[in-house]
DNA sequence: TTGTTCAATCAACGCTTGTTGAACGAGAGG
DNA sequence: CCTCTCGTTCAACAAGCGTTGATTGAACAA
């Protein structure tokens, strides 16, 4: 009875509704996309009436971007084996708890141009400290190969709902991982051409 | 100038159109997706009206599936190096030659559901011969990352056009993803598990 | 009490979408 | 010549969309 609710009751109730809000947008642009989630039925998931979502957030764009919008990572640094662990690392975390801001960006990413341009710039600074791990000649490649196993892998275990991954858990899927990325990461091991 | 142009001109024109119809969608599809991809926009890109477009396919979704019914592969079968090299065989092909069926489905495989439909079924059977390859106890979840592999560099050279994937040769990087995938389909080097 | 603020609702707008059915007009068959 | 076929266009529909502005009613301040 005695909890610390002693605010203005009138901001707290805003908080909560703009809270309800945003919740069920993550869910919807996570589960349907951009196109498909409609501030109709985003409003209709939290309760409230459709101008109220406009009212808070401006446009479906401007909501779009609240929901997407992630805490940069912490950078990539160290010998080519550091970073293929922080890399492994980083997609152990993302199997174990459904990285929210990462979905909803994701399932949008092939057909929204918005977020397309914002997944690019994420992925961007990504690649360069990748590249700059591995100092080789094809560097470029090996980090544009590495963004690419693990963009897969996400998106095949959370948005796919690949069955084979849905059900291994992080240890093994990491485990299994490991060699692959150390492959791409360590430039030796050519690969037998012809 | 006796060219073998004698069926009538008027199924001739018909089948004409048609073909131009079909390309329009298919560039648009895979451009922008189904949702973003209207039947207008497609009747202009073919330089005839909407109605046409329904009077000749049905409906939009009907369209859909006129552009992205692709072939059935030939199966995979052998030991696992062998089915390695099937595979990326199959990888270097699609980053030689835009692989239209395909990138017209995966541009719309997270959110347009009958494409994702279309997606599980096929991918389905690739599983089954990977996984069946490989013959392990972890069988499913190695199949399973193969194919998020597989996925992720083709979408990443494709339809995000990723830098460093858009300027490398297929041979180069069908080298670079052989180590990885034999990794992933040789069930010894377990991974260093800690 | 009286007046102000502000969360929330309601009805409507302009626009785009997929889809339809009537209409037109040039070629084929007699 | 006339007639039928059929590729093609045109105008319109109903539904859904994002967005807006007026309006309500309850919590606050005086």
């Amino acid at each position: 009875m005695s909890e610390p609710e002693a605010r203005p009751a009138r901001a707290e109730q805003r908080r909560a509704t703009e809270a309800r809000i945003l919740a069920a947008a993550s869910r919807l642009f996570i589960d349907n996309g951009y196109e498909r989630t409609t501030i109709r039925a985003v409003a209709r998931a939290a309760g409230v009436d459709a101008g109220l979502v406009m009212h808070y957030f401006g446009s479906k764009q401007a909501l779009f971007q609240r929901v997407t919008q992630a805490s940069p990572m912490p950078e990539l640094t160290g010998t080519p084996e550091e970073v293929t662990e922080q890399i492994l690392a980083r997609i152990a975390q993302m199997l174990a708890v459904e990285p929210a801001q990462s979905l909803a960006l994701l399932r949008s990413v092939l057909t929204h141009p918005e977020a397309a341009e914002v997944w690019q710039e994420g992925t961007d600074r990504y690649h360069a400290e990748i590249s700059h791990a591995i100092g080789a000649a094809d560097a470029d490649v090996r980090a544009a190969l590495v963004s690419a196993v693990w963009l897969g892998v996400i998106v095949s275990r959370h948005l796919l709902k690949s069955p084979g991954l849905s059900d291994a858990g992080p240890q093994l899927v990491t485990d299994l991982l490991r060699p692959c990325l150390r492959s791409l990461t360590r430039a030796d091991l050519p690969g037998t051409t012809g």
